[in-house]
DNA sequence: GTGTGAGCTTACCAAATGGTAAGGAGCGCC
DNA sequence: GGCGCTCCTTACCATTTGGTAAGCTCACAC
């Protein structure tokens, strides 16, 4: 028998102190990697045992299926997001340079956990029809409120008139995702190493900014 | 018995004409799609087999396994690639705005199969390591071409003086590629069918224009 | 007509997959 | 001590997977 540390009834709310990860957890982050570094259909219940080191049969003890697995993996992503968001928007309203900042944050979220990238890349390759309603869902609010302070900054002339908000903050969004999770391969084209990555978050950075704001008349 | 047409001995080059597909082509195409959409894994001989409409042996029969398929569909696809690029560049020269041009026509190869875009993620996902080497061989040349281009434009201080030009193009080639395959899931957040479609397609392009182009002094 | 060979089919297989059934080990509670 | 519960294991299973073997059939060369 493993993991029998005084952890409290299995189940209940983690009363908020760092503690020995549970089985769950463990499975569920194995999970993650895999789900996202191998796809859904690739990663075998096999797989996930054997780097937590357990059987398979004891994640099926945990989740009733692959597929609850997956969920949860899944809802646990969509939590973080969620609770990510508040501090998103704190920033935002906090700072004198809003955008950048909140550029910036959304690029960290993903940054802190590539896996995040390329499992919400996955989900919109896997499975398009259910992940549209997801996403529309999870940053539908995310999405209308911050274009609704690029519209106040188009009024003010220091966005571009021409920008559509949703649908450029949409296409920062698939770049933060897509630069993450390929962040390897395509930034290694670039330059070896971390130079090319560098290089490569920079320059997304720049897009972003200089494809929002209105050039500044240089007086 | 079918597929007894006049088809030439098979495995010679076409004749250039439009010929009855072949059952190796009819393979192919549908394990593009089905990989595409799917992901290899994912992708069960029996499943391209049926799209056909032949069985899971007559595939063996002219693909030795199933990842040989799986190579020949992406030699098809970077083929392709090849074929178009001197088209893509000769509207480069030829054109006055060369850069849009060059955008458009680029946008356009992913658009006219969005099976190419997805194919592309999806082996960027799967197989890192061996993309790396293959992409770097295939738009290496592409990708130093055209930042010569950028350069000058920057020396002549059409192009912003901050711009990355390899890293710049590789963001964009990757917005190309993700707008075109997750086309369907991102672009009915900012709106309904078409309409959403329309949208992020402009404000991708627009994205690309503004962050590249010194704004003009406006005179 | 008689090979010859490409194109395909049926029959078959070992391996691996997700999942079920049943039971044991350790803990708290009475 | 016995009960019950969670956690996990071994044993097992049906199904599906990619792949092999062997043979049928038609078109064409001779």
């Amino acid at each position: 028998m493993r993991n029998r540390l005084p952890v409290g009834k299995t189940g209940d709310v983690n009363t908020a102190t760092v503690e020995t990860p549970s089985t769950q957890d463990l499975i569920r982050r194995a999970a993650m990697t895999l789900f996202a570094s191998r796809g859904y259909e690739a990663t075998t219940l096999q797989a996930v045992a054997e780097v937590v080191g357990i059987s398979k049969q004891a994640i099926l003890h945990h989740f009733r299926s692959k597929e609850e697995l997956h969920d949860a993996v899944l809802r646990q992503l969509i939590d973080h997001w969620n609770r990510t968001l508040p501090h998103l928007l704190v920033t935002a309203s906090a700072t004198r340079n809003r955008f950048d900042a909140v550029f910036s944050e959304l690029v960290a979220f993903f940054q802190a956990d590539p896996d995040r990238a390329r499992l919400v890349l996955r989900e919109l390759m896997d499975r398009p029809d259910v992940t549209r309603k997801l996403l529309s869902d999870v940053i539908g609010p995310w999405l209308s409120s911050i274009a609704t302070y690029v519209r106040i900054g188009q009024e003010r002339g220091v966005h571009r008139a021409d920008v559509d908000p949703e649908a450029y903050l949409l296409q920062v969004l698939q770049l933060a995702i897509i630069g993450v999770a390929t962040a390897d391969v395509m930034s290694a084209i670039v330059g070896e190493g971390p130079e090319g990555r560098e290089r490569s978050a920079r320059e997304l950075a720049r897009i972003a900014h200089a494809s929002l704001f209105s050039p500044r008349p240089v007086a």
